[in-house]
DNA sequence: AATGAATGAGCGTTCATTCAT
DNA sequence: GATGAATGAACGCTCATTCAT
């Protein structure tokens, strides 16, 4: 399953019956492998533009800008990635449940996608511009899910309340971050997220549960969160 | 305490009372500043003289080129945090005390350096050059140590052992990457890192620990539970 | 006659009444002008794109580097003097009727081009690469030529046979270019480039020539040269 | 017998006793060494500098600006050279003689200082300023000495009267300069200068010879000279 | 006089963007 | 819509020159 596959969100255009791929798609699709490959500022649009096996100009029809196109690029790959986030966490009851499937869900989202792993991972630091105005809106979104999972399972007393659900959705974020990182950077070695997804999920979780029988540990801690 | 303070490396000094430091130092804070401002790539060499006071090539006599001025800021920052971590990682004697010490230590050095901060976690990831090749050095050096901790406590029966220690260094760097990011990025909220940090350790802590019979050992550390 | 007529190498045409040439000999012939009025290092691009009607970024569309325009000038310019004074040296029988032509056509070419012969004379030697690097290849066939003109007339016993051609063709080659190089740089002098040349060839011819009927003066002079 | 020995003229800035070689002059040298090798405008004042063992700023006492330092090399130079021309023109009753002499001096003073002869025939006409300002005083001197050389041997009746001194004292000075050239920029062949030399002076004292006791053949020609 | 660190004007080149076709 | 030649603003870097020591 891949989050750059399909078309999900957005403008219709030139949906004319003759021709099958559209442009747009196919220049995002180019952007994410040329920014992969040399980053958001040494990448030059006409580079894209060859790619994509459309002229320069061609861009700028789609495009506003350069900018912009790194933004259009978050924008279709992250709404999708909320979206799937969304689905998945109405599937499980547990809180448990719940982050193990999103934390798979993102490195298994990656998995076979390099490029965008990297996209995500890095270029997303690239632009103060894109992180600074962009971020503030679907990364806040991002995080305010994950926070959400946490908080939930902190008042059902599935995790220990001694920590503050926005804290954790920045490591957790982090955690995936880091590792989706160097994946991207490093050894392609074959199933590796997986196995450091499944290791993170198994770590977090048993970090974040609720102290074990007794559980008067947890509570006693609690009132004195805030962040 | 502050990762900018000290000197390391040669060329003369003045240290007249009115003029602070030399200007090899004066450059590089300069560069701190305004690239956290605009990042790497909006940053221009004449603003970062201007900041630093002296003229634009002057700039040239201490670093061969922008890029180089800002991988001998991960040199002189990370070499010193590297340096830092060793020093610590020797006080405790277990991996529970080291991991915690070392995660306060990093969140700790960031406090009241937001700039740092955000020139770290942000601008770490503009430069390919500098991710992909200055990175594999120190960076890797610093994943090592990290790894080289849990794999210690592992090996002494501290930590569980199913977990790769080289994941959990990277979930570990990311997890504190996310949220030095999201605190240079957001509200400077004070004392916000250091609550941040102590509830990290204790979910990884916790996490990490080889599963105990009875659960007595978490109920030791959460004293040192502030935020 | 102008060494700088015609059109050599490709790219689109226009060809509007109002515009004339096609950009990259427009630009070729602005590079004339301005290195010939500034020379090669003093004369900056911007000025070249300004003489030429092009903008800035035009220049590098049709030469990688103000280098390589320099390079292309003579390329073109030189190549079709080799080319002239190839289909001349085809048409003259005897050895003297071909460096006679040969002389008068290379001030000729010059004559009404100043510009251009102060380029060749001067900018020539303003690279050491294009001194160096280029001029081995074009120069040294310019040579070459000269030389074998001077070589088959001593085979023919047209020639005194106790001079070496290379050395003549050097000799040549460095009466016209100063020649060349004081007109450019002197009095407009109508038809003085023509005069020279006549004068040039009738003191160099009788001086080549195979020693007359009696013979005797060549033989006291010169024994045995071979150089 | 080299140019570039002892000190002719100017300045005796700093003649004291316990300072053997003076600054001026050792950066007189530096200079043709480096402007031989790498050009004029591709030469650094600061790489002048150290090839002189001088600090930068020091040049700027005895120079006025880069340009200068090649002006006066030529000054330095090129003064010497027209006195022992003139030294030598005194000493022969023959124009043949003279002429003979002044070709073999000027080409037997370059064997063995490649440098110098690379730096006069290729640098003389890097600057602008050089070649259009000094030119004209020093350069203009020289070729009025040889063209009197030339004039007098016609008014004596020894040399032909059909031709220009002037274009001829131009000639010959390019003759020189052309082999000077390929000789600076080619192959040392030992003694190829003195050879060069002695041939040029055949074919040109021949050419120049007043038309011997039958005389047809100048006649023949004669009709179209003018200059 | 001598030094060499510091200066800053100046320029070649790039590349996102435009627009005539 | 699509093209890609043309544009020109913008910037990193160089290096001759200065000047405090």
């Amino acid at each position: 399953m891949a989050v750059s596959e399909g078309r999900a969100s957005g403008r219709p255009r030139d949906e004319r019956a003759s021709r099958g791929g559209d442009k747009r798609e196919r220049i995002l699709r180019a952007a994410v492998k040329v920014f992969a490959r040399k980053g958001f500022y040494a990448s030059r649009v006409a580079e894209i533009a060859k790619a994509a096996g459309v002229a320069d100009g061609t861009i700028y029809l789609y495009f506003k800008s350069k900018d912009e196109l790194l933004t259009s690029l978050f924008e279709d790959r992250i709404v999708r990635l909320l979206q799937l986030l969304r689905d998945e966490s109405g599937k499980h009851p547990s809180g448990a449940g719940r982050l193990r499937q999103m934390i798979e869900l993102q490195l298994g989202l990656l998995e076979g996608e390099r490029d965008l792993a990297e996209v995500i991972t890095v270029n997303l630091r690239q632009s103060s511009k894109l992180l600074k105005q962009f971020a503030t809106r679907r990364f806040t979104e991002y995080l305010e899910l994950m926070a959400s999972v946490v908080a939930d399972a902190q008042r059902a007393g599935e995790f220990r309340a001694d920590v503050s659900p926005r804290v954790m959705a920045r490591a957790i974020f982090g955690a995936l971050d880091g590792i989706a990182l160097t994946w991207a950077l490093g050894n392609p070695e074959p199933g590796g997220l997986k196995r450091a997804a499944s290791q993170l999920a198994d770590v977090l979780l048993h970090g974040l549960s609720a102290s074990l029988p007794s559980g008067a540990e947890a509570g006693a801690r609690a009132p004195s969160v805030s962040g």
